[in-house]
DNA sequence: GTGTTCGCTTGATCCAAGTCAACCATAAAT
DNA sequence: ATTTATGGTTGACTTGGATCAAGCGAACAC
């Protein structure tokens, strides 16, 4: 009789909830690769969930660093401040990545992480993380993959700032979500910015008047439709077109 | 009388040089922080030592991935290419520092490492090293902190290059190289650039001759002496003002 | 409802860096 | 010693994106 006791059905649903081994992202998250045994020893780990509203912080610069965070919903921003005041996104995250890897270096975090919508994470207190993946080489070895995988996308961001043109770098911003969404089941033409004009801006280093401006074009040119934050996908080629547009 | 044996002296001190443990870069390098015991363990495989010429590749894009490389000696840059033919330098990397932490993502190398002066290189192979950082905490945990430093550095290359303005971009770059040059106990002030203007531009996503136009005016405003790739820097803090300076 | 706020769009103008081009310096090749 | 190649500097001009500015539409507060 579940219904006289709403509490306790709450927590034990939570807890529930809270384990890797049923979680519907444990293929993209942390977990990629692991037997169930080697999941159940993961899932003691991972035992505080805790909700993010949008707006605010998950974590800020200079905190202390004792865990990462995997997301298992909503959407977050990271971004870093300058002395003089400017700061830059350097990544916007959805459900099943992790947050946080930055702060293992000086054993303080060195970017803010802040929710872009009601999220929910899981934190994974890093020195235990270390325990685990002494134990559990799967465990080593895709966290090996995942820091380094971090590594070669910001390398990619560093081509976008560094060689392409505003059109490009909207381009492949869309193509990366498109595809970031797809991989998590969601439609490939058709989905919600959580971000604003300026936070996109921001990302792709440039200001949110020249973001919207490509958004004109590309909605001229038949690419994509836009309405406000929704974002219909029209022409995925035309879109990839536009980023291998001129050569060196 | 080692003049009689003029070989087997070379070998035996070429043993002697390739080993962590009496290596003079140990403090800046993977075995930081490791006692006398442990860097042995490192020494055993650490054991592949490599001569790069001036010009030649480290490793390809594409190249299957199986070791990280330390570099012992010299100069490297790493970069990536677009389909489209453009390319971006993604960093410069001097002895102490690690290359190769891109390729363990996909266990393919992502970007070329090309050596800019003769260098040397210990091979570190990746699986061994992560047994080894099974067994040695202290190993484990720099490990992730070189892998977490390095994300973090590519977050300043992304706001530099998202948020920056050409002159500023290069007086981050002096400055940065000048501390690295400090942090190996050389002169902070007085340097040989290894790289031409054309790879300081890709890196810092400006064209060759936007860099040498700011030479000329950091050098016309007394904050360095340029001559050809020989670097003097006259006014540390004329330098770091030109940074700070737009605010938001 | 009506005002207020915030995010977005669009136009007009400006400027930092790119492009094109000529020339110079150093080092290697003959 | 002279040529050739490579890398660097400087000038004139162009341009993509920034800046400044006005106005719009949706969401929310009262």
């Amino acid at each position: 009789m579940p219904q006289t006791h709403p509490l306790n059905q709450e927590i034990s649903l939570s807890v529930i909830k809270t384990a890797c081994s049923n979680c519907n992202l444990r293929e993209l998250c942390l977990p990629y690769g692991l037997s169930l045994e080697e999941l159940e020893r993961l899932d003691d780990l991972v035992s505080t969930r805790r909700r993010i509203k949008r707006g605010d912080h998950l974590y800020r610069a200079g905190e202390v660093f004792d865990a990462i965070y995997a997301i298992r919903s909503g959407f977050f921003k990271t971004d870093v401040l300058l002395e003089d005041g400017r700061d830059q996104v350097t990544g916007f995250q959805m459900a099943g990545e992790l947050l946080g890897l930055d702060g293992i270096s000086t054993e303080h975090h060195t970017c803010n992480a802040i929710a872009l919508e009601d999220s929910e994470i899981c934190a994974i207190p890093f020195s235990r993380l270390e325990v685990l993946s002494r134990e559990i080489h799967t465990l080593q070895h895709h966290f090996h993959k995942v820091m380094s995988r971090e590594i070669v996308r910001d390398h990619g961001v560093m081509m976008l700032l560094g060689t392409m043109r505003a059109e490009e770098r909207l381009a492949a911003f869309l193509l990366n979500l498109s595809q970031r969404f797809t991989a998590r089941g969601f439609s490939h033409a058709e989905f919600y910015l959580r971000m604003t004009r300026e936070e996109i801006g921001s990302y792709l280093g440039l200001k949110l008047e020249t973001v919207s401006r490509a958004f004109s074009r590309f909605q001229e040119e038949g690419h994509i439709a836009v309405q406000q934050k929704h974002i219909r996908i029209l022409n995925v080629n035309g879109l990839k077109a536009l980023m291998n547009h001129r050569a060196a």
